[in-house]
DNA sequence: GTGAAAGCGCTAACAA
DNA sequence: TTGTTAGCGCTTTCAC
């Protein structure tokens, strides 16, 4: 049998709720009696029950923390961070990988208020609104990040993805490329990279075909698949700009495997700056977000709406950065990434 | 405030105990109160509380994981195929990292514990076998996985190791290689790796010098810095088993630096078959480990042992395969790898 | 400084 | 087929 409160009392010969006392230090105890039940307790080897605890309306110290895949890099950092932080916070998390897919959003969620959770992070886009606005409703606070979903008011970390789409677009441009494919992910924070693209563009008066534009999932294979069509395309491109990492090593693989030359024929941009960026040959020129930081502040942004109720829901936007690596170059004259088939 | 148990009998016109009986689908109802009461259910957004449900005995559907890392890509996949498989079987994971670092471990154990979770799945090393002996006191089941922890009666489910690094190093053999060092992580599957690696060399008739093993941590950078200091030995090698990818990849980026050319100067061969293993240029020989078959048998495993838990443990042994790519390459005479200095 | 007792939301006898 | 009731392990108020 699990030790329980009763035991200890039994054990140490004092009632139940001066054990309560001593653990949740509260009310007055004598020293005396105080060591005496800590001595118990340990010699029982007894650990309070959260479950019981959080019946009386006392929090679950849960945190549930939806993200798309864990398997990309930047979630798993992101995760990993999230994880670090909660704990120092007095909380555990509960992951749950979604996929975007909305029936295990669904499912997930229900699981997770089933659990009574005391918060939920969210990181992954998130088709059906309605679902969270539901949790608010129930007094469970919700905190965004690296993403953003229309229509509910909670607190949100996000990277400022204009800018930093907008620095990666500028710097392919300052390399005078103007036949510039992009990458995106069918995914919030995505689009606000697509709109600084092509406003980067503009303002320099490039029309960005239709063709260039490539709406995909994130992975090494759709990157893969992307990189292939946009090279057997007539429209001839001599850089693209892959909406994160994983599609941009897709396209340096499919790149490697006809051929092209990255950086010479063609310069490759990303975006998450994950370890592949590092790994990959040539290294990956990227735009970086603060994982660490922004993982930091959900977590704390959460835990204080599960303090203070009241507040305002806050907006951060962290600051992007481009980091310059080996694949990309200024434009060689005459330089067309294709298929010559 | 949330709906409860009682508001839904209120609603619904009838008492709890009819209410749970639906929820749980015990007993007789007749369709019609069923259909009343899922209705009044659907109606108040009402989800039944794990929490209380929990207290009168039955499981939480929590499963604890304890992983060393997330951020290393084979526990990322791990760790998700693990999730999945748990879901599946009704179960969700609390995920915790342990940096195999003992505090740690000993204060998300306690923290499990206080959670009530109804299974355990341990995939890092584990210093401190006494606080899983407590657990499976308290009789909370245990699985490990790609692991091993001596002194424990738990099932177990692991790659076979030996065979692994038999494979890698007999492959090495075969492409005449006899100056090889390894570099291991101080972690049991790890040892059984360099055992298999000294009896392969043995049986080859080749003694390895003690400097040519080198045990460190599991990180890329740490590959880096073991590489360096075996280029600098006085007694030169021709290739490298790192005894995971994370520390191959830094074997790798250590011998770009220096200009040792791989394959050519210097094989490397990793193990766990990551991501990263395709992503690196070139390609990484490395051994490969089932991680999805792995993932679920031992939450197969965990779940079985909740509910018969007289069962005698299994220790599952599974298949590793080496895949061969293009970090190895026959010896070429005269070749060294070191650092001119 | 300490203890008795009500109640948190649910399950599982047992009664009706 | 449905309802009543005694716990599950803990917190908290209120007496002592």
């Amino acid at each position: 049998m699990k030790p329980t409160i009763y035991s200890v009392a039994e054990e140490a010969d004092v009632s139940i709720s001066t054990v309560s006392k001593v653990i949740n230090q509260t009310g007055h105890i004598s020293e005396r009696t105080r060591q005496k039940v800590i001595e118990v307790m340990a010699q029982l080897n007894y650990h309070p029950s959260v479950v019981a605890s959080a019946l009386t309306g006392k929090p679950t110290k849960t945190i549930g923390l939806l993200v798309p895949d864990i398997s990309n890099p930047f979630f798993a950092d992101l995760a990993r961070s999230i994880e670090d932080r909660s704990h120092e916070q007095g909380f555990h998390v509960v992951m749950c990988n979604t996929d975007n897919n909305a029936e295990k959003e669904k499912k997930y969620l229900s699981l997770l208020i089933r659990q009574r959770i005391d918060g939920l992070i969210v990181a992954s886009a998130f088709r059906n609104a309605n679902l969270l606005k539901n949790m608010l409703k129930q007094d469970i606070p919700i905190s965004v990040i690296a993403s953003e979903i229309p229509h509910i008011s909670v607190n949100t970390v996000t990277v400022d993805d204009y800018k930093g789409s907008y620095l990666a677009t500028d710097y392919l441009l300052s390399l005078h490329h103007e036949k510039i494919a992009i990458i995106t992910e069918n995914a919030k924070s995505n689009h606000a990279r697509l709109d600084a693209f092509r406003d980067a563009m503009q303002e320099n008066g490039i029309i960005v075909p239709p063709e260039h534009v490539i709406t995909t999932e994130a992975s090494i294979q759709k990157g893969y698949e992307s990189a292939k069509r946009i090279f057997s395309m007539k429209e001839k491109v001599t850089a693209i700009f892959a909406c994160n990492d994983l599609l941009a090593i897709g396209v340096m693989q499919a790149a490697k495997e006809f051929k092209i030359d990255v950086p010479q024929d063609l310069s490759v941009i990303g975006f998450d700056n994950t370890v592949l960026s590092t790994t990959i040959t040539p290294m990956l020129t990227t735009v970086a977000q603060p994982t660490k930081e922004m993982a930091v502040n959900v977590v704390d942004l959460l835990v204080r709406e599960m303090k203070y109720p009241a507040i305002h829901k806050e907006h951060l936007l962290l600051e992007p950065k481009l980091i310059i690596r080996k694949s990309t170059a200024p434009l060689k004259r005459g330089a067309t990434a294709s298929i010559n088939n």
